[in-house]
DNA sequence: CTAAACATAATTGTCGACAATTCCGCTTGC
DNA sequence: GCAAGCGGAATTGTCGACAATTATGTTTAG
């Protein structure tokens, strides 16, 4: 028999999977109310699916806290309270900082050029000579992927691009916008980019360690100033 | 086990969850080879319930990274590797130094206490004194669980826990000792515990950071000595 | 009027059956 | 003899139905 697409699957998704991804994106997106509680049979039916498969992407959301679930009684979409942040951000000081310093040791020559390539960019960006918040922070998102990739310690990786990232992105789409100054931040990163083409380990998480500890205080600033 | 208490269960575990814990003990404790495949009729049997409960429970296995799944294929084992094994040691490296930078700052004095009590047992303790290794860890583990949680940080003390530990000790229970020398570990556990003391921050992580670091170059040593 | 108790409704938990896909042994052709 | 193709068997993916539990609203006693 033919296979009517025969190079698009190697790896067939599954309805669970797919629902996976489609819940986890309406969940860090906002698109579902944070703190809100939602019903099976709601949720399969709007994800065109039956409760089975639901319940195996509700299982592995629960995992990475995308949402709470008690016996008996239901889930509800995670909400992340400001103390929550903070304390996502001490731990990306830690892993991210070891990430740098792996970077420093373990990055090749082509990632090293794609990262430089990238700073380039960023500091030919309007918007972000404007320091307009919004664009940055995609490209903030770019610059920490490409170091975390470079430490090239997979487990490091998964930790926190699939663990840690959704939660964070998540909190961004609730309250837009306790960016760290753009120019600032992109100063920042052209320091960590030179501390690693120095294969210089020290110095690259320090500087990346101030860099996510900077922008962690200037959270906790805003949230003083703003109760 | 026995429940002295038959029905004083608080939240009612639901089918889903006993599996869930069972299985995480069975690889854990190696009880399933580590790289085998199993069948979800096998192990739903294995544990009297049926493919709904169980695929729930192998979604957050998965998650954490102790079964592997390819669609339409099946479960294996988790089985980490040397390499993986240092990968995590990073990890630790990072998150047990932010976490005994925190406890500096937030451990009350009755968690103090506690962890200062500990090591006098340990001090006391014969085994330990005989060098011989397999007390030890479990020791190791009280100790450093005491200081995850005195960090009072909820989202690193969920991920060191729930997430890091379990492969930690998959691993112990395959290749078993790869301990760091008790007592060497003793005196370095004191160190740390001084600078919590004097809410040293800065001291408290390089000692952690140290203490761990020190633990994989003697697993690396190892490794090298014996292919 | 308040609060406890009961009955009802709604939701979650569990199970077995069926469909879809992969795996394995066999046949077939060269 | 060997590789490709072809069933049959075994396993995974999905679904709907039923049981167990909790939430809700009504009733009734004080």
């Amino acid at each position: 028999m033919f296979n009517p697409e025969p190079h698009a699957d190697k790896a067939r998704r599954t309805s669970a999977d797919r629902v996976f991804e489609a819940l986890q994106n309406a969940i860090v997106r906002g698109e579902i109310p944070p703190g809100s509680r939602v019903g099976e049979t709601d949720l399969a039916e709007r994800f065109g699916t039956s409760r089975g498969p639901l319940r195996e992407a509700l299982r592995r959301l629960e995992s990475r806290r995308l949402v709470e679930r008690t016996p008996h009684v239901g889930i509800r979409i995670a909400s992340l309270g400001p103390q929550a942040l903070i304390e996502l951000y001490y731990m990306r000081e830690a892993l991210e900082g070891m990430a740098a310093r792996l970077a420093a040791l373990h990055m090749s020559t082509d990632e090293l050029a794609g990262l430089k390539a990238l700073l380039v960019t960023h500091e030919q960006d309007e918007a972000l000579k404007a320091d307009t918040a919004y664009f940055q922070q995609e490209g903030d998102f770019d610059f920490h992927y490409r170091v975390i990739h470079g430490s090239h310690n997979t487990a490091l990786i998964a930790l926190l691009v699939s663990e840690l990232y959704h939660r964070i992105r998540m909190y961004r789409y609730q309250f837009s916008a306790y960016a760290n100054r753009p120019q600032k931040a992109l100063r920042e990163h052209q320091g960590i980019v030179e501390a690693i083409e120095a294969r210089d380990g020290d110095l690259a998480e320090m500087l990346m360690r101030r860099h996510i500890s900077s922008a962690r205080q200037n959270i906790e600033k805003h949230l003083k100033e703003t109760p």
